[in-house]
DNA sequence: TGTACATCAGTGAACGCGCGTTCACTGATGTAC
DNA sequence: TGTACATCAGTGAACGCGCGTTCACTGATGTAC
């Protein structure tokens, strides 16, 4: 616990370290993040972090875990208040949700889907829960629109058997959703993560002063082609 | 010019610096490439890199430009025997090839088109033209398309003012094109782009042992659709 | 053919730096008596 | 109320390490005479 002392002191030091560990993410990119340089920032010796962080690893992990419960309280938030029904306007919702929160934390989004850090292994049991929830509210769309019927899979190309497959497979950890929906699931997820890296990455020309504008007309494309 | 000495000596040194700093990045990341490590591998000493690049960052310069020209070369042959009106078949070749090599260097993908290299700046006049090299073969294909008539521009949800506009300016600099096919060769590389960036960044769900299969299906879709 | 010299790729030592992590410690606090 | 003590967040020095870059050098080579 945390005291007043005679010392200026910092109230709730691990949220403040994970803070300026963001800060300096932002600014030099994850790979860089130095539990030193956090020290620094905030006035307090290098090894006090390790009260809060038995390793600059753990930090680490800590602060992905964070970044997708943010994404998935963003995209559960996304869906309050639309109509259970209309899942145009809940995917639509999802999908702008989505774009919205990743060009607001471009250093959360990157440091969760973008090049991985040099000797930093994710451990999955941690990490992937926080994932799956982040992208379960897509799947759920998808998947009550395709138990209404107006998910418009005939439109797209055939599977081959072994995409089926692969397919059915995935479909054994994800529960009740059927296999195209879950195949939409991905595809529609890889459509926005494109642009959205693109954007961050700043690989769209100079000319589009407001890469927003393609964004949503993506989203209202994958509105109209599958819904 | 490297002659041969007493010593054991490297023939083409310049290339071999490269190409172990390939292999680092392939192991550890670009920003783990370190030029002592690069020196240590190729058993000379570190400053003898000097030689060959004014410092670390115009290594990775010339890395990055290797990389666009290894992949405008790889989208350029995917063209080479093609019927040049067959631009369905040429759209698909391009899809498919750019696939090919991001898989088969991944390392070279995520320095391209990957989160940023911490305290490094890409000269843009130097990288800019690779990059539109790379991504020019797309923008012919559709563009003829266009010219064609069998663009399907008609299924996209209508553009905005602003978007328009925004496409305008861009197709100053990109010479006779038409907006709307610049719009979707902008749109087909970012889907493009999303699929390959979670395959590589290992974002598939594990149930898929052969993520190429989603990928060739996604190929297809973009055909069929505007095509 | 033989010799002196210029070239220049590569060396080894050194610079100053920042890093993660450890360790024994300090000193303010809350608590038990 | 007063005192002795346990707790524990934070400190400062130190560890061993790797980094990019500089510098004066070496020594093999090609070349001019």
């Amino acid at each position: 616990m945390v005291r007043p002392t005679k010392k200026e002191q910092i109230p709730n030091l691990q949220e403040a370290i994970k803070e300026t560990a963001w800060k300096q993410i932002a600014e030099l990119g994850a790979p860089a993040l130095s539990l030193r340089a956090i020290a620094r920032e905030l006035k307090i010796s290098a090894p006090a972090i390790y009260n809060y962080f038995p390793s600059r690893d753990d930090l680490v992990t800590a602060l992905i875990v964070d970044a997708y419960n943010s994404l998935g309280d963003s995209q559960e938030g996304a869906l309050d208040g639309l109509s259970v029904d209309d899942q145009a306007a809940r995917l639509s919702a999802l999908g702008l949700a989505y774009h919205q929160w990743a060009v607001t934390y471009p250093q959360r989004y990157l440091l969760i889907f973008g090049t991985p850090i040099p000797n930093y292994h994710a451990p999955d049991d941690i990490t992937l829960p926080a994932a799956v929830r982040a992208l379960a509210p897509l799947i759920q769309v998808l998947q009550s629109a395709y138990e209404a019927g107006s998910l418009h899979v005939e439109r797209l190309a055939a599977p081959t058997t072994k995409l089926k497959t692969m397919l059915n497979a995935w479909k054994k950890f994800e529960g009740r959703s059927d296999p195209e929906a879950l195949y939409l699931a991905l595809v529609i997820w890889s459509r926005v993560h494109g642009l959205v890296m693109l954007e961050i990455g700043n690989h769209i020309p100079p000319s589009f002063d407001d890469p927003a504008e393609i964004f949503r007309r993506e989203v209202k494309n994958i509105v109209i082609q599958y819904l």
